[in-house]
DNA sequence: TATGAATGAGAATTCATTCAT
DNA sequence: CATGAATGAATTCTCATTCAT
């Protein structure tokens, strides 16, 4: 029956709308106080439901964080993956991999979750992240590389040169705040300068 | 006597030492796992006492978070100090501090906690710590100021470029191994390159 | 829906009654061990729960305590407010003070905790407890000087006569047992024959 | 050798005034905070040691509080000795024990403590201080019957009248303070008059 | 779905006690 | 005698998790 059907689609609907709620919620959370100091309480509060009802939307804890953590990488994949697929050298790519992961962070995505507590997570699921971030990475590191290569850009080293990059961008939800004096904008045109064509004036 | 001072001075030599390596261990441990879930139990094992014993040395777990940031804040300031004193450009002057904030976490004085929990602190710890923290970011943003009104450097936002350095530093605790296959040296220099003169070629 | 009433109402009269039970339990134990010999665990093996279970029902040790001493406050209230509205007399009153206390501490509502711990309570409540005790006590010296006054009783220091009454009282719980040799009534009978006629024949 | 003699003779002194002075202490912090709730640090802070360095003049903690309670049971008792030796009636001897009893708890022999935490206490111990404190107990049960036979006392049941006795006495150094408003003296002239004659007028 | 109630595991912290110096 | 250092046991309290309703 239709109704029966609508019905049940507002039901997932609404359960999808609840759980990508509650990851945002949980990421603010994790953010702030870190994974331990992070009770489901405390982010059950914030919902306005309690901790018991919590576990109708995530297996356990654990689960939670990896949910988390996956969906930060899923964006910055995601901004990798568009900023390769937009821009037309490596140097622009990687401008742009700044500008997209800065909004997605920043952005109506909201809080994301800052991967710092790998080590909370089950094995499996560490596993799969680590693989990922260290793909990730990769990516990146290999994009400097190609940079190089084509001549428009310069690192004695890439791999530490992406951790710089990374640092720096992962360091934003530790700092950022929407009603803050630094627009979104002002940050994204400050770090793709600092990032790539550096402080220094030649 | 001089043998009652010695002793004396052995022991308080003895405290003052084990302190100083609990304060390197606790924060190695609190980079890895976060405060919360860094158990006393933990860090006690880490140094072959009992948990119990940790309060011989420190009066409870917030008061070693604290000592730890304090550290990173004193080690982060002696860093600056130095590259002002030393260098003669605000240029030089920031490129010096990247160096010895770099020897500084990778060196001897080694796993420097990364201040990511300031939330746990006790309120007036957390006053003291969020200020000094502050003042350090304004230091360099007025650096950075300095660099762009005597023509060395250039930024569309010292403040969003000061917060990009400094997450890039501060990141570095979270994947620096001692025995990786980056060194320290690389890591400077790369960071230098990356941090001043950027990776565009112009 | 009244179904649903009544559920609620059953939850919450539950409630209230093993608090209510729990709040019995604790006092006897502190009677026996005094507030930190009686560990949790004691008072929760008691009532046949874990002693986590206990945080259902109060906050914390000091407001279990704060609980106990207030119903103790309540209890020898009630009983002088009773007493004065029924006795004719100063005298009349205070004897059924006596009664009516010793009633309450021997009788259903039984074990009442002895306040000798005063000052383990939190300052908020040490205040609170302190205060409403001195009334209490000001009630019955000034109950004594009206029998002065109006020549039924004679003492040479109503103060010090009112602690004599009141630490007589107070210790009962020590030593009663609902078992014992001594009935409630050969109490009553004795400590109003004692405490207000005395022991010497005239 | 004289010198030697009189050495070992003040050592033991001193050791003896010492221990002396520990004894009261300790009554002092127990009355205050009970068995459990003080600890040795307490005890020792007051006596400007170290804990560590109480255990030169008593066994353990258990022990302290069995010397504490030997302490009051002996001050009792000596109280009630010298009553009945001096005192010609058992209506005397009464008065004279209230008399003496309050001496010895608000004298020089200073913080008496309160048994109440006889539970804490080891087996031999606790057999020992219930033994004799039941002993106390009859023989005040006794003169009172010797009251009454000879024709100065009444009461309906002497073993309550001796309880109300005894619970009115222990409670003092629940709130005697040396520098109160109320004065030995007073306190004395009030107790024997309530507990003995009582405050009605006939 | 959601909640109230309960539990078990683990955390921080305290404390009596010991021992080398 | 006295102290600094350390320990092990116990205690309070939190928290993820479960389950009946």
């Amino acid at each position: 029956m239709a109704t029966n059907n609508d019905w049940h689609f507002d039901r997932k609907q609404q359960r999808n709308l609840k759980r990508a709620k509650l990851l945002k919620v949980a990421a603010e959370c994790f953010n702030q106080k870190g994974f331990s100091g992070t009770s489901l309480k405390d982010v059950a509060k914030k919902l306005n439901i309690t901790d018991a009802a919590l576990y109708y939307y995530v297996k356990n804890k654990e689960e939670l964080v990896n949910l988390c953590y996956v969906r930060a990488l899923d964006l910055g994949q995601s901004a990798l993956d568009r900023a390769i697929e937009e821009g037309a050298t490596p140097l622009e790519q990687l401008e742009l991999f700044i500008r997209y992961q800065i909004m997605g962070v920043c952005g109506d995505d909201g809080p994301v979750a800052v991967m710092s507590e790998i080590p909370a997570l089950a094995p499996e699921h560490r596993d799969y992240v680590l693989n990922r971030a260290t793909e990730h990475s990769k990516r990146i590191t290999r994009l400097i590389r190609s940079g190089i290569k084509d001549g428009t850009m310069s690192s004695p080293n890439p791999i530490a040169s992406c951790d710089a990059i990374l640092g720096a961008l992962n360091w934003i939800p530790k700092w950022y705040k929407s009603d803050s004096s630094l627009s979104e904008a002002q940050i994204i045109e400050a770090f793709v300068h600092t990032l790539t064509q550096g402080l220094r004036i030649r």
